[in-house]
DNA sequence: AACGATCGCAACCGCGGTGGG
DNA sequence: ACCCACCGCGGTTGCGATCGT
């Protein structure tokens, strides 16, 4: 196994593996006396001859006290499951929205039992999305055959046949406080629709603008439409199927 | 009882992002 | 603008525990 991070410095003589308790009570004190501190500050006042990084993992996933042990709850799973089709593999926000977990508890937890779970949920259902560009695919040509595409950047033109007359559907913007804010800003050109990874792509003007679909509200960064909610945009890019599942998206104005 | 296969989880690795100098 | 140290993340690995034959 290697060192310990080349990048991060010098590795040799450090110990690695497993924690020992007189290692784990050091850690503890010296967090529980430092609190909030540098992590490559950790080591040493702990004392403890361990790379910061170790330190740092040990604290985030074991020995912090706001950590949650013991078996996921189904309501747990559930979320996650959600949660995953909503921002995929990425652990650490998904972790936030289930206090007590870490990522790595959640990501190993996927990986030996979520995983499986979602793959035979998922042949229940085939969430289908056209992005713009993709080279001769024609959405009703393969309905039933589709994929999520990601992490490609879609735009839906605001005039997106869904979010104004889809039969049956509402799409519209509230803001925190639940207001609805429809139409959609005369300004905004463009919904982006990408699985983006920061915040900031969303221009501050919308800091504050949910998207609600149907009476969900998913927040502020991230979108997500129940398969069948959607229908084709007019120019035949976005599609989904008809079906029980999810689809998910993280949500970028573009104005 | 022995042994290989599988599981579950802790820990490590390497990369990208960020902020300070 | 650039460099560098640090932080945080997701992917991967290692290994003890448990299961099945």
């Amino acid at each position: 196994m290697g060192k310990c991070m080349a990048k991060d410095g010098n590795t040799s003589a450090l110990r690695r593996g497993a924690w020992s308790e007189e290692e784990d009570s050091r850690l503890r004190r010296c967090m529980e006396k430092y609190g909030a501190i540098k992590w490559c500050d950790v080591p040493s006042k702990a004392g403890l001859n361990r790379c910061r990084k170790s330190c740092r993992l040990r604290w985030l996933n074991y020995l912090s006290p706001s950590i949650k042990r013991g078996r996921f709850e189904d309501d747990e799973e559930d979320l996650i499951i959600r949660l995953h089709k909503l921002l995929g593999n990425r652990w650490s926000l998904i972790a936030g929205r289930l206090p007590g977990r870490t990522a790595n508890d959640i990501k190993n937890h996927w990986n030996t039992h979520l995983s499986k779970k979602s793959t035979a949920k998922e042949k229940l259902w085939n969430p289908k999305i056209i992005a713009k560009g993709t080279a001769g695919i024609k959405p009703r040509e393969k309905k039933g055959e589709f994929k999520i595409i990601k992490p490609q950047p879609w735009t839906i033109p605001v005039n997106w046949s869904w979010l104004k007359d889809q039969p049956g559907h509402q799409g519209h913007l509230q803001d925190k406080s639940g207001i609805n804010v429809d139409p959609l800003p005369p300004s905004a050109n463009n919904i982006n629709v990408a699985r983006k990874k920061s915040a900031a792509v969303i221009p501050e003007k919308l800091d504050d603008v949910f998207l609600d679909i149907d009476g969900m509200i998913v927040g502020e960064m991230q979108t997500s439409f129940e398969v069948g909610n959607i229908g084709g945009n007019g120019d035949g890019e976005f599609f989904l199927q008809e079906d029980a599942g999810w689809a998910s998206f993280l949500l970028d104005m573009d104005f």
